[in-house]
RNA sequence: UGCGGAAUUGUGUAACGGUAGCACGACAGACUCUGACUCUGUUUGUUGGGGUUCGAAUCCCUAUUCCGCAGCCA
């Protein structure tokens, strides 16, 4: 189980603010348990913004003492399948969330969702329609003008065997629809008398051919919600509009219970496209590698990318929740992961772009082991074994052959640290016919074993370095954004245009302590500007490979 | 032009008539077996204009800007 993250106190926002009225004396839910639920379409994977709406309802849940559902909001085939109800499933465990046995889909309501659209037939609240798609476009009215329907006024009787008769498929796809008599003149488009069932013969995933009419989103929400006893339907605010719609299904048809809706904005991360359509074409076109490719902001690619599921509970608890529409930084989502994983993650070293460093009065056939930390901030995740002989690998940047101001890594006549090992002092270098440094030299001192000055004397620069004689060859991936400026998720036109074509470099030759045993299991993922990466790309990451020269590949900061 | 929302520093978010706070970023310094991490400090904000009040981010009026809605999608 991963470390659990230091959650802060609980974050005032307005959902709370609400929930706690709501449970006070005389409030709405008096003496009720707190009952929230999550309901994803299963039509695509889940990625960074649903991690937050994720947050909100299984939180809002915890932080009352209540429960949260998991359900598959199934109601419309056309788009649906299986693959992506398993992979939800396991995204959201990874996530760290449980729904034990409380895990729905909405095609179990189907009957008794036929059920109350009879009961609103009967009431005369809702009409079978004959308009096609593009009348019903037609007569939708506008800003000024209402809508119009002729079929308005049939009789229920006729409306109720119409609509027995869509069900048993006797008419074609798109034929007829049942709508809600509300009010064709509203304001609120969603009230002009909306669509609530259509018909559509596609094969559905869960309950095969059983039904070729299906209810619509604002029909079957309130009605799922109420059936499963929900208190507090927490969802985004482009559902505001619906509000009225929705608390219209529950007040007209006998549910169970009476849920609240409750808006807050969806998730904006800036360099982000966050759109399902945008994300499967990325998918489909083959510009990723599939939907756990480590450039998605899916969970799956953010796993793949070494994001901790911590980290990502940590930065939906601090981002907090509000109606104003906002775009975070992509920069606090890796704060949060450099903070988990600088806190859990341990330690080993590797070398991306590797020079030789000889140790000039070394003896040759000697090797010497060390025992490093696995961590320095947890000194219970124990040590491991590294060796150290005449030879090693280190950055090709941690060696100038010249000082600069600042500088105080390896140049002729400085002292530096080999991280864990020895106190070494540079004495040149050799090049090759086109000027490039070949080999580095320096000279240890025996007596700073481990990396101590028994004399106290202060070294600066501290480097991290790999034996030549024990280490593998290894491949680093580097990953970026994907995406440039401007925002790629504004607008529908050419997103594609701000791919950023540097989003992955691959780095072969790479030097890494053999203690990470495969080469090919080090295929890593760098936390980007960390100067850390993470090793193990298929699993839940659970160690950096230190590595600064990464970060500080632009040079050392300027004084 | 109809309906529904939202405007607090570079970014995100608190304060619910009484000191505008926190986090990230930036900058400066201290510390350090990595220049990372950690710690300390600094800077920048209530969309505009009126009003009520001893006192307004908060209440009222008004203006402006931004977002969502006219799928048989969710």
């Amino acid at each position: 189980m991963p470390e659990e993250n230091k959650t802060q106190p609980a974050a005032g926002n307005f959902i709370n603010d609400i929930i706690t009225e709501d449970l006070k004396p005389g409030g709405r839910y008096e003496g009720k348990t707190v009952h929230t639920r999550f309901p994803p379409e299963p039509n695509g994977y889940l990625h960074i913004g649903h991690a937050k709406a994720i947050c909100v309802d299984f939180g809002a849940a915890q932080r009352f003492g209540g429960i949260c559902n998991l359900r598959m909001d199934d109601t419309n085939p056309t788009k649906e399948d299986v693959e992506y109800v398993d992979a939800i499933k396991e995204d959201i465990s990874w996530l760290g969330f449980t729904w034990d046995d409380r895990f729905y889909y909405a095609s179990e309501y189907f009957g008794q969702m036929y059920d109350y659209a009879v009961e609103l037939i009967k009431k005369g609240l809702a009409y079978v329609c004959e308009l096609t798609p593009e009348q019903m476009r037609e007569n939708r009215g506008d800003l000024k003008n209402p809508a119009v329907s002729p079929y308005r006024d049939r009789p229920v009787e006729e409306s109720l065997g119409l609509f027995e008769r869509m069900k048993n498929g006797e008419f074609e796809d798109g034929k007829m629809t049942l709508r809600a008599k509300i009010d064709l003149a509203s304001g609120n488009f969603n009230m002009r008398d909306p669509v609530i069932y259509r018909i559509n013969r596609m094969h559905h995933h869960r309950t095969g051919d059983e039904w070729c009419i299906y209810p619509m989103y604002d029909f079957a929400h309130p009605i799922e919600d109420a059936i499963e006893g929900i208190t507090h339907s927490l969802c985004t605010l482009e559902f505001e509009a619906h509000r009225p719609l929705y608390d219209w299904v529950i007040e007209n048809t006998s549910v169970p219970s009476v849920p609240r809706q409750i808006e807050f904005a969806r998730l904006g991360i800036n360099n982000t496209v966050m759109s399902k359509r945008k994300l499967r074409t990325l998918v489909e076109e083959k510009y990723v590698n599939g939907w756990d490719d480590p450039r998605m902001p899916t969970l799956c690619g953010l796993r793949r990318r070494g994001y901790t599921p911590g980290s990502i509970r940590s930065f939906c608890e601090r981002i907090g929740v509000s109606k104003t529409n906002s775009v975070v930084e992509y920069s606090f989502l890796e704060h949060c992961l450099r903070e988990d994983l600088n806190m859990n993650a341990d330690r080993a070293m590797t070398v991306t772009d590797p020079v030789k460093l000889v140790i000039t009065n070394y003896p040759e056939d000697k090797t010497e082991t060390f025992e490093v930390e696995n961590n320095p901030n947890r000194p219970e995740r124990g040590s491991r074994t590294i060796s150290f002989s005449r030879e090693c690998y280190i950055e090709r940047s941690d060696f100038l052959e010249e000082k600069i101001k600042g500088y105080n890594r390896f140049y002729p006549g400085n002292e530096v640290r080999l991280k864990s090992a020895y106190i070494v002092k540079c004495t040149g270098c050799k090049k090759d016919d086109n000027g490039n440094v070949v080999e580095v030299y320096a000279e240890y001192d025996p007596l700073t074993r481990g990396g101590d000055t028994p004399d106290g004397r202060k070294v600066r620069g501290t480097v991290h370095w790999v034996n030549a004689a024990d280490c593998i060859d290894c491949e680093v991936r580097l990953y970026e954004n994907l995406f440039t400026d401007p925002e790629p998720d504004t607008g529908d036109k050419n997103f594609l245009d701000y791919i950023n074509p540097d989003s992955l470099v691959i780095k072969t030759g790479c030097k890494a302590e053999s203690s990470l045993k495969s080469a090919e299991k080090l295929t890593s993922f760098q936390f980007m500007r960390l100067g850390y990466f993470v090793v193990d790309s298929d699993s839940t990451p659970d160690r950096l490979v230190f590595n600064r020269s990464v970060s500080l590949k632009d040079g050392f900061k300027k004084r």
